[in-house]
DNA sequence: TCAATTCTACGAAAACCCTCGTTGACATCC
DNA sequence: GGATGTCAACGAGGGTTTTCGTAGAATTGA
């Protein structure tokens, strides 16, 4: 039967969706108050509703606050790259079989890539290419 | 008769924490028993838990299931890549800003590959431009 | 036949997520 | 001063997700 041991904490870096959908905010602009928040999400979201979710995030650690006048200016704590290589690896792991190569192969499958685009993410493997050589 | 109402539908291919585990299950191995899905997930969690998450998941037309002597057996009806492309667009948008370098350079920084897997990506990309040149 | 096992069905509890109403603090403008 | 606007805090409501207890049907084995 299940181990009793408490904890059912959430794996790191895992957020909900609204929580999902305000780090982004933060990640894309730095900061931000409630109020630059909610002027991204849109006005149907309640201001005490994004208040609140800052709040809880941080509680998780996930952001820090300071105060600017009279209002709370919220910073990211936790970095989008890790937030970004988490979900990645779960969508890798529990829906590509942990296939790298699918994965890239459904990325660049459902979404029409100019040459540009290619030739760049093509240079990505290349520096990675070459780091491994290096070792 | 004005069915307005604003659809708290949920946006297809999107699966709860749960279900996803379950689900991978089914898309690793093509299909599944309760019993066989419970193996998979671990012993801590329950049967009866399994089995209301794949109600509920034939419910929402994510699986079916056919007879199999006194058990039934799920099949997954949404297709892996799918749910993948969903989930990385998802992650692409939310967490990478858009964009798919960010997105291959975090993959490919977060995981050690080696020179042969890199060459398979390669030549992902090469098969995606040469669609592209095709057109 | 009886008991144990293995299965589905159902319902509801527990946990979590998201929302917002309300309050009170402070500030500004008249 | 009084009205108005902006802010954080708190708490609770309602929805969804996840869990499991219980019941009953079918099967197996003694």
């Amino acid at each position: 039967m299940a181990s009793e041991s408490a904890e059912p904490r959430r794996e790191p870096n895992r957020f909900t969706h609204r929580e999902l959908d305000i780090m982004s905010v933060l990640w894309r602009r730095g900061s931000g108050t409630v109020a630059e928040v909610r002027d991204v999400l849109g006005e149907d979201v309640g201001y005490t509703t994004v208040l609140k979710m800052l709040q809880i995030l941080e509680g998780k650690n996930a952001v820090r606050h300071e105060k600017e006048g009279r209002a709370h200016r919220y910073y990211p704590l936790v970095e989008s790259a890790d937030a970004g290589g988490s979900a990645l690896k779960r969508v890798m792991n529990k829906i590509f079989h942990g296939s790298a190569e699918l994965l890239l192969a459904t990325l660049v499958e459902n979404r029409e890539f100019s040459d540009e685009e290619i030739e760049r993410l093509r240079s990505i493997l290349d520096r990675a290419q070459e780091k491994e050589d290096e070792r």
